[in-house]
DNA sequence: GTTATAACATACTGATTGGTATGAAATTAT
DNA sequence: ATAATTTCATACCAATCAGTATGTTATAAC
């Protein structure tokens, strides 16, 4: 018994996702939103609350993709080590594709909101901590499957593969040569023997 | 033959500084600045330009100083498997003693300018740089004493520690469990062998 | 003491910020 | 068709933004 909405909630709220990832939260204005996701003002509070809102919709829509895809790729390849080695290998490749290089939505929101609002500091710290189980069982796989060293300790591993991801995700905003990038994924993937 | 400053340039800009930190560009005003500052507008602007110049003086005062500050630790120990330790140890400590945690301005600027401001681009990547080859003398130190095995590449493992160390001081801006952090280094530091 | 100069405090600028009030348009139940 | 309801576009709000114009105050050269 009432009008119908003319926009695609969704797709409004993947472009306000893209726009805050380039952006952030601070630099990214309503006017910036309103232009990017085609939709007006009233439109945008009445169906995220408001800015804070949105961000935080935006935010969790990115995180559960990048978990999916994360855990995909890792699946993908019978080889643990030969996984792990494509998937540091694809981030890297696939960031210095493209220019400029807007890193990690979730690294980036850690980095400008996590000191100044709990919210986003425990959204943050979970998608990592979430990222480091799909790293951990990848893992264990491979030492049920005796490709990996039964010395390896998966959990401690895991953990250190998810700082170092951050480490290189954050580094490479900075655009260095990427022979130094490419070491450090080779140094880095050492760690699974 | 004009009056003289009543200011302390270095005072000032080191207060610009820690907002600046804690903050960010962006969301730092200038109303905040002249507080903390405790100077006027029209000071910042005869003295550093404008916004963008008062940050970038301020980053550089930081980067500076920072560059020092890990010089020194690296060079304070005789052992150079017992210096990296120390430092990296005491980084965690540092940051887990006080909250909130707002992380290195090098990277924070990073993350937050570097993609839409190709000055800071190269300043953080530069800084970046330059703590490589802090840590690759080290490194290079330990293999002349023949502390560390002769097969580690010193560059590449320097490389490798500044990503980690990038990896790290992120993340614990979302304040993980200690122990996530512990293990981290614990396993990074099993590179210096 | 006079004059030139630079730093000072105050107050202001136009533009932009996040957020909202208002009324028209559209849809469905009755 | 009418009434009820929700979305829409437009226009607006006070507050704040970065940056500056202005006039006063202090200093140094002469």
């Amino acid at each position: 018994m009432a009008r119908q909405r003319e926009f695609d909630r969704e797709k409004a709220l993947d472009a306000a996702m893209h726009l805050f990832w380039e952006k952030g939260f601070e630099a990214a204005s309503l006017s910036d939103l309103t232009s990017r996701m085609g939709i007006q003002r009233p439109s945008i509070y009445s169906t995220f609350g408001d800015k804070k809102g949105l961000f935080e919709a935006a935010l969790r829509k990115y995180t559960s993709a990048h978990a999916a895809y994360v855990r995909a790729n890792l699946q993908n390849n019978s080889s643990v080590k030969e996984a792990f080695r494509a998937f540091f290998e694809n981030i890297v490749a696939k960031e210095y594709g493209k220019s400029p290089n807007w890193g990690c939505f979730c690294i980036n929101s850690m980095v400008e909101l996590s000191p100044h609002d709990e919210k986003f500091e425990i959204l943050t710290r979970e998608h990592q901590m979430y990222l480091s189980v799909i790293f951990q069982e990848t893992i264990e796989r491979g030492l049920r499957s005796g490709e990996l060293e039964s010395g390896i300790n998966a959990k401690r591993l895991a953990q250190t593969l998810v700082v170092s991801l951050i480490g290189l995700t954050v580094f490479m905003k900075s655009r260095p040569e990427r022979l130094f990038v490419d070491n450090s994924v080779k140094e880095i993937l050492t760690l699974l023997r």
